[in-house]
DNA sequence: CGGAAACTTGAAGCCATTCAACGGGGGTGG
DNA sequence: CCACCCCCGTTGAATGGCTTCAAGTTTCCG
């Protein structure tokens, strides 16, 4: 238990030193803030619609999503947090949201109060601009989940979003082989995609047929990243950084 | 043409106090640093993609596009610029994007360097705070921009993103009258809902029989924005400030 | 007056949805 | 420990929304 919560410290500190170089004092202020993670189980609501938050969540392991419903009931999935990723920075500033955050597996987070956030920003620079590239990083994943949506056929939509996953994965410092198990069913994969359930099940059977991926009992595995790319006309360059 | 400039002022002070109260010496600290505003015509591309920026823009007058190009040349719009709007705030901190900002119509803007705006924040919290939370409203858009194209059909597409840019307009402090005017083009809209050309004419045609818009060359008229937001299922909660 | 850009219309076809039903694995409770 | 049930995945068939192709009209501008 306490090696797994240092495990999870892993992932937050390699994907904050991607691309700002941080130093002791740094990671140690920013994870003393951190304080005692909470732990949720798969399909919990971490985050209830219409609610104004004061916290501001980093996972710590697992998966969540950020959904928004429907009036029908349907639900889109905006974005998904991996462990290492921050949800909410802008808390406090903005009313309500209307999407909410859910676990997507059994998840393990920390919570930062919004006041002692903005105290971060004034004492420490390089973790401030750590915290703000991973927000610009953030909103150019909301960009490119629009192009996705709106400028891609199916089978490229799927292969753009699992590729995009994996890189996330690796960015937090997994291990490539553990990288390519991506812990999610064919049903959230259509609710983020647009798609129906039955045309996503039937997309992933194409996939499959490439070689890029083999399916498995609520997840998917990445057997071949390479040609997942190619199949999604797939650039990385929205999620790397200037490597500073 | 001063005349024009101090109404352009006018965009973006009336948005900036929209959600938080700023002062004499703000508003003035946060005009000065903004300087001569050029000037584009429309369908001049502002900031090519894939270039590294160092300056954020704000837009004085007209409407700008955020687009992304496919290999094969078609276009996604991302998002909108309109009068007293800003984009690249998180210029610097992240690599070159691959997207555009184009102007839509003949715009004049005005150049902030990211050296600038960090001083700023540094300065002036209270204006630190209304830029922080344009950042977080734009998120927002974005968000909004997702669940559209991935959970609505072609006519709540359009009839929600008119009643969002009417909304936008008149947060700008452009009198209803005027907001109510949309300078856009079928074409544009088709780029950004994710249709064809073809088929976003006749989705324009059945809501203008809905008596919601009436159409016009080069750009499309609210006639009823609340028949709009019914036929939308719109809800305008993501766009409010708290108002404080 | 000519041309380009925006808008319009019709028809054919495909991609994706919807409805409906079934299989299969894993977890839970008796 | 087995039986049951629920969720996930799978398959087929019918429908329809949207795309594509193709051609034509209108309006603005040079």
């Amino acid at each position: 238990m306490s090696n797994k919560r240092k495990l999870s410290h892993t992932a937050l500190r390699y994907r904050l030193q991607g691309f700002v170089r941080l130093y002791g004092d740094d990671i140690q202020s920013f994870e003393a803030m951190l304080g005692e993670p909470r732990e949720f189980s798969a399909d919990e609501v971490l985050v209830p619609a219409g609610q104004q938050q004061s916290h501001a969540l980093v996972v710590a392991s697992g998966w969540c999503t950020r959904s928004q419903m429907d009036a029908d009931g349907r639900r889109q999935i905006i974005n998904f947090l991996l462990p290492g990723e921050m949800a909410g920075v802008f808390l406090g500033v903005y009313p309500a949201a209307e999407y909410q955050v859910a676990a997507l597996t059994d998840v393990t987070v920390w919570r930062i109060s919004g006041a002692e956030l903005a105290k971060l920003f004034g004492q420490a620079p390089r973790l401030a601009l750590a915290l703000t590239w991973m927000a610009a990083r953030d909103e150019r994943l909301l960009e490119q989940q629009i192009v996705r949506l709106g400028l891609r056929d199916s089978i490229e939509r799927l292969a753009d979003l699992l590729a995009e996953l994996y890189h996330r994965q690796i960015a937090g410092g997994i291990a490539a082989k553990q990288a390519a198990e991506l812990p999610i069913t064919q049903s959230d994969l259509a609710d983020t995609l647009g798609l129906s359930r039955v045309h996503t099940n039937r997309v992933c059977q194409a996939l499959t047929e490439t070689g890029a991926v083999s399916p498995g009992r609520g997840m998917i595995q990445i057997a071949d990243i390479k040609r997942l790319e190619r199949v999604a006309a797939f650039s990385d360059a929205y999620l790397n950084g200037n490597g500073a």
